[in-house]
DNA sequence: GTCAATGTTGATCATCTGATCAGTCCGTGA
DNA sequence: TCACGGACTGATCAGATGATCAACATTGAC
């Protein structure tokens, strides 16, 4: 969090607006967003926004690759290329989860973007991260931890979806559930229950409930 | 596909609109839209929008509701509260897929409207839906076809998410089996899947491939 | 201390956008 | 036939918005 309304030898106003430019981004989208707010938010003038990053466009590309760079560090280290596959599947789950579940503004950025289109960077920037991920789901399909019917990378899509959509989607959850008068898992156990899901499924293998 | 120009004494330049409306929408968003652009769209003047709707919120809502309407009124029918449980949870996913898949836009709007926030009776909205579909769901559990280890509910959802992601995230599906030089399965080939992935596991009861 | 480069502001511009409104056109019912 | 109401248009308005620019402040190199 940064202190608004800067002392005027602060060394970064810059880092000042992405900050409020990732607030006030996430919360109104592009187009719903306008310089003057992300200023305001700031506590500079909207000139400025202008002299450090020439446009919106601009700006909106600084704070995508700003999110991007912030979620691959953090998520990236969980994933050691000489983890045992032991728990090391849950526990990148989970940590996938904790990041958007800690960056509420990233994670709707991203949807937003997702929709603007103007990302075509995307993939590029996900690469790393399923050949950290994809290997390691491998491994543990290897010994008998995951299902194999299907290919690792698959298993990583299925994990993921679920994982945002359980996020983003809580009133739908909610809803669903409530059909039947259950209510719903919580964060962990909504993990033990994907990792259920695309756990060896022959009888023994099966995955236990943790402690 | 309205009839652009309309002769003068139309039906309905009101639907011309709102397909205009659908359109643009989808593309761009709420903010993104202008009436200019769903006016031109539509053939008719931009005063017309207005007093058709009111104003540009009006519109926005009228597209919603017309959307929700049209959706449940396709995959509800599918639904039916004695059909089978034998078959009945993949034709209702194969058809929810269906639906979404031929409506992109709809598809697209309905994210958008997720994000603008500006959609509070998105509860009331699934309501129905999930009153037909959880029940359909038990009976398929009660006769050992779908797993029975979490609720009803809990199923429907994760089958509707990873239907909504498949659809909207091809290129990061595509990117993460690549990394093991696997293809996406078809769109047939990922329901089954996915009917393999909730289905009961005890060994013998396993869902066998479709043919 | 001087000076150039960079950071920063506030005012201002041109354009876009949602909304309004007077007025025209057409069908309909008395 | 006439009058009325609703559909529709085109021009126009007021406000918002992204961008620009001249002027001032600050820093750091020499």
């Amino acid at each position: 969090m940064p202190e608004l309304r800067p002392i005027y030898p602060l060394a970064d106003a810059r880092n000042a607006i992405i900050e409020a430019a990732i607030t006030v981004f996430s919360v109104r989208g592009f187009h719903g967003a306008t310089m003057r707010d992300i200023a305001e938010q700031a506590g500079v003038s909207q000139g400025l926004l202008h002299h450090h990053f020439g446009n919106k466009d601009g700006l909106w590309n600084i704070v995508g690759e700003r999110i991007s760079a912030d979620f691959l560090e953090y998520v990236a280290q969980e994933i050691a290329p000489d983890a045992s596959p032991e728990e090391s599947v849950g526990r990148a789950a989970r940590r996938y989860m904790a990041y958007w579940k800690e960056h509420p503004a990233a994670f709707r950025f991203n949807l937003w973007r997702l929709l603007e289109g103007r990302t075509e960077e995307r993939s590029k920037r996900s690469k790393s991260l399923n050949e950290r991920s994809v290997p390691l789901i491998q491994r543990a399909q290897a010994a008998g931890l995951i299902r194999d019917d299907m290919p690792a990378g698959l298993v990583l899509i299925i994990l993921g979806a679920l994982v945002q959509f359980w996020l983003h989607s809580q009133i739908e959850i909610t809803d669903a559930l409530a059909v039947t008068g259950d209510v719903p898992p919580s964060d962990d156990a909504f993990i033990e229950i994907l990792l259920g899901l695309v756990g060896a499924q022959d009888g023994k293998a099966k995955r236990k409930p943790k402690k």
